[in-house]
RNA sequence: GCGCGGUUAGCUCAGUUGGUAGAGCGUCCCCUUGACGUGGGGAAGGUCACAGGUUCGAGCCCUGUAUCGCGCACCA
């Protein structure tokens, strides 16, 4: 700050024309974003060195890459707002500050989007169209969509090294996801197996359980008894499952029905023939219902585990288009009929015991909405309990060479605080996340997506980069789910595989910050890629961020059609309005509500701001120098400096709303409404020495102002900055302290 | 069921290590004083969800309750 003093006994000025209107956003943010642009200076080797000299400490984020399913929305909005301010901050400061852009394909869900389109405007499925043609399309859209989420982003402000630009379907990143799933195969952790799997009947693919979102509905439970001479009586909501029981299952310690386990019973269940076994295991509940339960091996998760434990078969009677696959005259219906007719043959029959209504949670696709099937299936899996020797290892506590597992590794990393997760709430969630990990299921039955790198010839399976040499190879037709590439996205888009400069500099990266939402989905699983294939954490620090909600609290959503338009407030009130709106909505990690009047509040500030400087401009354009001498004076900047010191403290913590206000607070409250009133009479002042002092200040107050006011106001201080002669780039000026 | 979070002014939200409650918007009154009316000055408005506890002192810490929301797992 200083030096500031110094340097501004040379400077004098008139005020330019433009600050006699009031700040108009749209005439300068172009403009400005251009400047900044062809500046080079997001990209972190251009950058001029900074007051400590030469930047030596990187300071890196990845951005969470938005998908090419269409365009931004504010929670992008809120999301790239927070990280260009910290990316921001940290130029200023001198760090070799590099903030990478990136978009993800998102396989299932642009995929979908292109089929509801096909469907809506050719009235065709991708079948028709074939895999080659379809993925053509939907590579097109994609393309457009990235061009104008890119554009978005950038009308935010967003400082993103474009030099650096990554796309999870493009060569480099093909690349990263195929060698990094052919060293997870070759180190055993990629296996593919028959599981029970979320089947959606209506997308026709396999889903996560993450992609589940569970509805509430009623259903009928029914208690009943296979046949009349069985001796257990057993409930389901599920009917049309039963005639793929194999087993009933009891607790070992019930005594009612102690007297039965072992033996095993046929019966003749709605014409197909059921072979029972009565078996005991811990899992069963004596308490629920019958305290029996109607073993399902292959349409039960659970009982899929049961039926290992006792060596079970596991007939599948359900096929993947949700229709029955038996014997007998329920073969081909509908689940729905096939329940109907079993409890109609129940009643004939008089098997029925009771039948109530319940309220259950069905599980559905979080895409399509088509109610989840639970079916056996070969699939490729992630083994996240299977020990391994890692080679090398940069985590606390994991030794290289050591055995360990992915489990251990993604629970390790957090715990030993190598990767930074402040908020304790979200730790607790990510913990218990991480107890319940079951296998992740990574093979996709869609066509728009990675496919998975391996091939097959009659027995024989390559798992390779490329495709094996010579004859009669068919690749496995499935593709990868997006969050495999997405998991990768801190070090692919470094240039890994390969040993690249960049990869050696800016990994782990600094900073991460995440939508709570994703906690589980993405953030867990670039820990667990980065620490087995690097061996290092994807980030130090990671601040998960809450979402942003509609005034009545829902979320927004294109089915509610409650939506907000960033763009629309940018064109309203100017980006710099929208990222204090939203920033000083709430404390990072709770929910913020979009409430326009903010947005509104904060470019009556940037208007204010343009003022403050009109009004130092029309007051020091006969300034020859001299430095700040009045006692008052040298108070106030004073006064500024721990002002400073205090946002800074704010920054360093990530209270950026709290620093946000602090500015707002001080600019409007201290520099506007005291100082430069109080310095009115000093500027008439009869002795020159007291006016020139005045002078001093306030030049010196707003520039300082306008430096840490720009991380979080880019463009309207930047346009400001331009006025001063002799000024370079406000982007890359050195944070005051 | 397990886990997490919220409950503070009419509305939307802050509140840093416990020290007499803050902002924006809204409301009311005043100001055509040369930076800005996209402004300035002032005012009203809160038993900080409830009940206990710790403390000299609690919006903040502890226990419990209510209520709203979220995540995970689901029971057949």
């Amino acid at each position: 700050m200083s030096d500031e003093s110094q340097e501004n006994p040379k400077e004098s000025s008139k005020a330019p024309a433009k600050f006699l209107k009031p700040y108009q956003p749209q005439d300068v943010e172009g403009v400005i974003y251009q400047k900044w642009e062809e500046s080079g200076f997001f990209n972190p080797d251009n950058l001029p060195p900074a007051s400590a000299g030469e930047r030596t400490e990187p300071f890196s984020i990845v951005l969470p890459p938005p998908n090419v399913t269409g365009t931004l929305h504010v929670g992008h909005a809120y999301e790239d707002t927070l990280q260009d301010i910290v990316t921001r901050y940290k130029r200023m400061q001198g760090y070799k500050a590099l903030w990478i852009p990136g978009t993800d394909s998102a396989a299932i869900a642009t995929q979908a989007r292109v089929e509801k389109n096909l469907q809506k405007d050719e009235g065709k499925t991708r079948h028709d169209l074939g895999r080659e043609e379809m993925v053509k399309r939907v590579h097109e859209f994609a393309k457009n969509s990235e061009d104008t989420i890119l554009g978005q982003v950038r009308k935010m402000g967003a400082s993103l090294d474009w030099s650096r630009y990554a796309y999870t379907l493009d060569d480099k990143r093909n690349r990263a996801v195929f060698t990094a799933f052919k060293n997870m195969y070759d180190a055993g952790l990629i296996y593919q197996g028959n599981r029970i799997v979320n089947w959606d009947p209506k997308g026709q693919t396999t889903i996560s359980d993450d992609e589940i979102a569970h509805e509430e509905r009623t259903a009928q439970m029914v208690t009943f008894k296979y046949s009349k001479d069985f001796p257990i009586a057993i409930a389901t909501t599920r009917l049309e499952t039963k005639v793929g029981d194999t087993a009933v299952a009891v607790h070992p310690d019930d005594e009612r029905y102690a007297e039965f386990v072992g033996r095993e019973y046929d019966a003749t269940f709605c014409g197909v023939p059921l072979h029972i076994k009565i078996v005991a295991d811990k899992a069963v509940d004596p308490t629920f219902g019958t305290g029996a339960l109607g073993v399902t091996p292959a349409h039960s998760m659970a009982d899929w585990e049961i039926a290992d434990r006792h060596d079970l078969p596991r007939p599948q009677v359900i096929n993947e288009y949700a229709k029955m696959d038996v014997e007998g005259a329920l073969n081909g219906k509908k689940v729905l009929e096939a329940r109907e007719m079993i409890l109609e043959w129940l009643k004939a029959e008089d098997l029925l015991v009771s039948s109530e209504d319940v309220t259950q949670n069905v599980a559905t696709s979080e895409r399509t909405g088509g109610i989840i099937e639970p079916l056996p299936k070969l699939q490729w899996f992630v083994a996240v309990n299977k020990p391994f020797t890692i080679p090398h290892s940069e985590i606390p506590g994991i030794e290289s060479g050591s055995e360990t597992t992915l489990k251990t590794l993604m629970r390790t990393a957090v715990e030993s605080g190598a990767v930074d997760m402040p908020q304790d709430g979200f730790r607790a969630t990510y913990f218990h996340w991480i107890e319940n990990l079951r296998d992740w299921c990574i093979s996709r039955q869609i066509w728009f997506g990675h496919r998975i790198p391996v091939w097959y010839k009659g027995e024989e399976i390559y798992c390779g980069i490329t495709a094996p040499e010579g004859d009669g190879w068919e690749q496995d037709p499935d593709v990868l789910d997006t969050w495999f590439s997405s998991a990768l996205w801190t070090f692919s888009t470094l240039g890994w595989p390969e040993k690249t400069q960049d990869l050696e500099t800016y990994h782990p990266t600094s900073f991460m910050s995440p939508a709570y939402e994703i906690l589980p989905l993405w953030v867990s699983r670039m820990i667990l890629m980065s620490t087995f294939h690097l061996g290092q954490v994807p980030f130090k620090k990671v601040l998960i961020h809450g979402l942003v909600r509609a005034k009545d609290g829902r979320k927004f959503s294109k089915s509610l059609n409650n939506g907000v338009d960033p763009l629309e407030m940018i064109e309203k009130y100017g980006a710099d309005a929208l990222r204090m709106g939203l920033i000083v909505g709430g404390a990072i990690g709770s929910d913020v509500t979009f409430d326009e009047g903010r947005i509104k509040a904060y470019k009556l500030f940037a208007n204010k701001i343009w003022n403050i400087t009109r009004f130092v401009f029309e007051n020091t354009d006969d300034y020859q120098g001299g430095t700040v001498t009045e006692t008052k004076h040298q108070e106030n900047i004073a006064q500024l400096r721990e002002v400073t010191a205090d946002i800074t403290r704010e920054m360093e913590q990530y209270h950026l709303h709290l620093a946000a206000e602090k500015l707002y607070d001080y600019t409007w409250k201290t520099f506007a409404d005291k100082i430069i009133e109080e310095s009115k009479a000093d500027l008439v002042n009869a002795d020159p020495a007291v006016r020139a002092s005045a002078q001093a200040m306030l030049i010196e107050i707003l520039q300082t102002t306008l430096k840490i006011l720009h991380p979080f106001m880019p463009f309207v201080t930047e346009e400001i900055w331009s006025s001063f002669p002799n000024k370079g780039l406000l982007m890359v000026e050195n944070w005051p302290s």
